[in-house]
RNA sequence: GGGCGCUUAGCUCAGUUGGUUAGAGCGCAGCCUUCACACGGCUGAGGUCGGAGGUUCGAGUCCUCUAGCGCCCA
């Protein structure tokens, strides 16, 4: 026992840091049997960016059940993965060396960019690329690593993983592979959200909706008579000709009009269009329901078709249909079947069209190729006003453009609207699973139970597979390759794919089986699969990656399914629904039986915490200010699901916490020392780590120890202790930590302030006074069992008082059990309130029960009461006090009086019970006239 | 437009299956230099539980409607 004379929280993050990393405190015991396994599937962190006060609450809430459960004596595998690959990476590569990947290029071998020069990218080759994300992200990593460790995450260092990682490609890659050998992976062409900058498919999950300014153009279609014969003057003919021709003034839709007039926000999609749409009950458009349009400056039939989507409020209620402008159009040409007309390339600019050719067919091709050749090579923005012009000259645009702010979709980091390029893409059969996901969204364990409502609506929403392809560098390849024919064409549909055994493999370095690397790119050769895939196609499989599958699979056996998966709600329908596809599709089942959803953190004007709005913060400052404990505390008061305001006076609170700790633990072990003498050093030994049941190790009070707790009020705190112990175990066992951590902490305040002063004076006598035996006894052991109970919160401060009179780790130590440590000190006495009788006739612990300190609680709140409103100290003498209650209580009063004397300043001559109604405590202070409280 | 959630003291939040005068912490006010701790302690003042209606002996809690806020989706 050494009880430091000073004690202070300051300082503990590093001293215990070291000594939990060099005792291996947090290792997985790799060996241990399945039931003995806690497994957390951790959510790993983008490294492209910092770390911010978010991401402290959520993993320190994660760590809090993490902590848990080793204590109940589980092997806990608690990993962590980097999430490396993707976008995000590829643009702070970009930035921070001045340098873009070419993937033309060749390889340089030693390849060291050179000073970054602003506004200027240098082209390297792929794998010099994919060479400085990799240099990048280890530096990040390392800097992530240390947040946390200062966090006190017990996270297991040794088992962490990146995404872009060996095994993370070779997992996702193994699982990629036998998708397509099942068939449900399968290769498309497909119009996908398009990044214009970045030249990728982006995935709905990186969208964000931006409001644009816009106006509508209306256009004049000519409509096609119903004989079909080509409308005799083209319509653009000559300005002021369309109001003769026209009909101007007959409403459109009218059976006799000639003209259909359509409002767009993107003229430019002109050429593009494959269809005007209007809304089946539309009676204005009805009447030319399969008839056909012709559209001006291209002269290009289009079919007028319904659609429960067409909006008749918007605009004319008739609308263009083109190859796309929007995710409307998408939907459009798949529910109606209808061709497409792309003309915007994966640049953002108009590619050349063969105008006349099957597709491109019109009823003036000279004037299409005339009109289409203003604006080929142009880009969207450029074409936009060119078409405008063109329209405006052939008398087509009728009126002025009408000014709107619409949203339209963004990449979350990109410069420019996305745009929908149809592209040969990977998919992942989803909407055939969808039953199945279903029934797995029922068995998965939410907490909170609402959180199940999203992915349940998430799934039932679904109208299309999933696309894990992107067309980006620094990402787990595709591994597979195509052969080339001997004319030189590229066969997509002959693939040739790796065995297992050789992956992760890079097909645009590496060589398919049977070719040789000068066969690349030539005709009877190969070429690789340039795609790379989607980050979630790499971090639904997570589960997988930390467990062994395929790599070892005794260890995935034991540990698979997971026990938890912690994550916030904004990514159920992103992460959380893809690991559960993942895992449906390779084995059948959940891949956890719970998941933990955390809300956000908020500002203090609740606004959500994010980069992009620049009220996000760092928790470095705020580990520093206040301490990790102090901030854990703030974190663990959080509750799942609900967002949270960052709030520094809850981290104030917490270290007001540590800080009492520290110093009722230095109290209560001072006494132990005083009291215990000799024995009290050899007994701290005992308390050592993983000692499971912990009675044994139950305070330095070695002689003391065997002496059961004889005083009813020292019994009824063990009582109600072990009520917070039960309370606090089914929270933490339900992941409900803010619950543990308030039930916890208010018993120890009430342990400081109330039982703590009462039993002060008793506590102080010798080793032959049974009552100051009982006190201590009762004050180690309450100890013994608190900072267990807190030491899932605030590792760093009990840890630090466990060292004082344990050896081994608290954070080893086993999880307090009322039954098993505080029972035989407190059951069958002749005070025990009558809870149900056991077999041996002793009776059953009601935990929680407190009535003898309840009732002298009161009585010391109403001395208290009377001194502070005398504004007298609280060391005042209390010359008489008359307690007026029912016998019962007063006998439980009785019991208690030598306690209540002393933390009261009570003359015993002065003390009078008295049997009657009303109850009413009545005090006189020296010097003072009596007051009745009651 | 659809889904989910929130609305309780000045602030941040608890209120378990409907049950006696609605709780905590912070903040505020007053007091106490107290022998573990002034990084402390004691005491107190603050709320007709967003609004309206309903079910019930009884509603912060259940139902309906409604207002505002937030998130996700379209």
């Amino acid at each position: 026992m050494r009880v430091p004379e000073k004690p202070s929280v300051d300082g503990l993050e590093s001293k215990w840091g070291e000594v939990w990393e060099a005792a291996g405190t947090y290792r997985f015991d790799a060996g241990a049997p399945a039931e003995g396994i806690f497994a957390i599937d951790t959510p790993p962190p983008t490294v492209s960016g910092t770390l911010h006060i978010g991401h402290a609450m959520s993993y320190t809430q994660t760590d809090v059940t993490a902590r848990f459960q080793r204590m109940r004596g589980k092997a806990v595998l608690y990993p962590m993965g980097w999430d490396d690959n993707g976008l995000p990476t590829e643009r702070r590569v970009q930035n921070y060396f001045g340098v873009r990947c070419d993937p033309d290029l060749p390889y340089q071998l030693g390849f060291e960019p050179p000073p970054v020069k602003k506004g200027e990218l240098v082209p390297v080759s792929r794998p010099n690329f994919v060479e400085l994300c990799h240099r990048l992200t280890a530096e990040d990593e390392r800097a992530f690593e240390q947040v946390w460790r200062a966090l006190g995450l017990s996270v297991d260092w040794t088992r962490t993983y990146t995404t872009i990682g060996d095994l993370a490609r070779r997992t996702s890659q193994r699982a990629f592979l036998r998708m397509l050998a099942r068939d449900e992976a399968y290769q498309q062409d497909a119009p996908t959200l398009w990044d214009v900058d970045f030249r990728t498919a982006v995935s709905q999950a990186e969208l964000e909706d931006r409001e644009r300014p816009g106006a509508y153009h209306r256009i004049r279609f000519a409509l096609v008579p119903p004989d079909g014969t080509a409308p005799s003057h083209a319509s653009h003919a000559s300005p002021g000709s369309s109001s003769d021709a026209a009909g101007v003034g007959e409403p459109v839709g009218t059976p006799g009009a000639s003209y259909v007039e359509v409002e767009t926000t993107r003229p430019e999609l002109l050429p593009a269009c494959v269809a005007l749409v209007a809304h089946p009950d539309d009676a204005r458009y009805r009447p030319l329901f399969g008839r056909s349009a012709r559209s001006p400056l291209f002269g290009v039939r289009v079919p007028v078709v319904a659609h429960p989507l067409a909006d008749p409020e918007k605009g004319t209620g008739i609308a263009m249909i083109c190859t796309f402008g929007d995710t409307t159009d998408v939907v459009w040409w798949r529910e109606l079947g209808l061709p497409t007309r792309t003309v915007i390339g994966r640049d953002g600019r108009l590619e050349p069209v063969a105008w006349g050719s099957p597709g491109w067919e019109s009823d003036d091709v000279g004037a299409a190729r005339s009109a289409y050749g203003e604006l080929v090579g142009r880009t969207v923005r450029q074409a936009h006003t060119r078409v405008v012009e063109l329209l405006t000259r052939s008398g087509d645009l009728l009126g002025e453009p009408r000014p709107i702010v619409h949203p339209v979709k963004f990449y979350e980091n990109g410069e420019h609207p996305l745009e929908i390029v149809s592209s040969r893409q990977w998919f992942v059969r989803t909407l055939a699973l969808r039953e199945r996901l279903l029934q797995r969204g029922d068995e998965l364990r939410f907490h909170p139970a609402y959180m199940s409502h999203r992915f349940r609506a998430w799934v039932e929403g679904l109208n299309s597979d999933w696309n894990i392809s992107r067309q980006r560098f620094f990402g787990v390849p595709f591994p597979l390759w195509y052969a080339i024919d001997g004319d030189g064409t590229v066969r997509y549909d002959r693939r040739l794919v790796p065995s297992e055994d050789l992956l992760p493999v890079d097909p645009s370095t590496d060589v398919p089986n049977g070719y040789e690397p000068d066969q690349r790119g030539q005709a009877g050769g190969f070429v690789g699969e340039p795609d790379v895939m989607d980050t979630w196609a790499t971090s639904s499989l997570t589960p997988f990656i930390v467990s062994g599958w395929e790599e070892d699979p005794e260890l995935f056996e034991r540990v698979f399914p997971f026990d938890l998966r912690p994550q916030a709600h904004d990514i159920i329908r992103t992460w959380l629904f893809s690991t559960v596809v993942r895992s449906e599709l390779e084995v059948g089942r959940l891949p956890w039986s719970d998941t933990a959803i955390s809300g956000f953190v908020v500002d203090p004007d609740r606004k959500k915490m994010s980069k992009s709005k620049g009220n996000a913060v760092t928790p470095l400052a705020y580990l520093e200010e206040h301490g990790a404990d102090s901030v854990r505390y703030w974190a663990a008061s959080g509750r799942l699901g609900t967002d949270t305001a960052l709030d520094e006076g809850q981290m104030k609170v917490g270290r007001r916490l540590a800080i009492k700790i520290l110093n009722a633990s230095r109290f209560v072990l001072g006494r132990e020392e005083t009291g215990g003498a000799g024995e009290a050093g050899g007994a701290g030994e005992a308390g050592g780590a993983g000692e499971a049941g912990g009675a044994g190790g139950a305070g330095g009070a070695g002689g003391e120890l065997e002496v059961e707790v004889a005083e009813p009020i020292d019994r009824d705190l063990l009582r109600r202790l072990g009520g917070v112990v039960e309370e606090a175990t089914a929270a933490l066992g339900n992941y409900d930590h803010a619950r543990a951590l308030e039930v916890t902490e208010r018993f120890f305040w009430s342990f400081c302030n109330d039982y703590l002063e009462l039993v002060k004076r008793r506590s102080d006598g010798g080793l032959d006074d049974p009552g100051a035996v009982s006190a201590r006894r009762t004050l180690a052991l309450a100890l013994f069992v608190q900072l267990r109970l807190f030491a899932p919160f605030l590792p760093y401060v009990t840890e630090e008082v466990w060292s004082w009179w344990h050896t081994g780790s608290i954070h080893l130590a086993a999880w307090p059990d009322a039954d098993a440590e505080l029972a035989a000190h407190v059951a069958g006495g002749p005070a025990e309130p009558g809870g149900p009788a056991e077999p041996d006739g002793r009776r059953a612990v009601r935990w929680g029960e407190a009535p003898v300190l309840d009732v002298v609680a009161e009585v010391l709140g109403a001395v208290r009461k009377e001194k502070t409103e005398h504004k007298r100290s609280m060391r005042a003498r209390v010359s008489n006090l008359t307690v007026v209650d029912r016998a019962e209580r007063l006998n439980r009063l009785r019991s208690a009086i030598p306690d209540l004397v002393d933390a009261g300043g009570v003359d015993p001559a002065g003390l009078l019970l008295l049997e009657g109604e009303p109850p009413s405590v009545t005090v006189t202070l020296d010097g003072d006239a009596g007051a009745t409280a009651s």
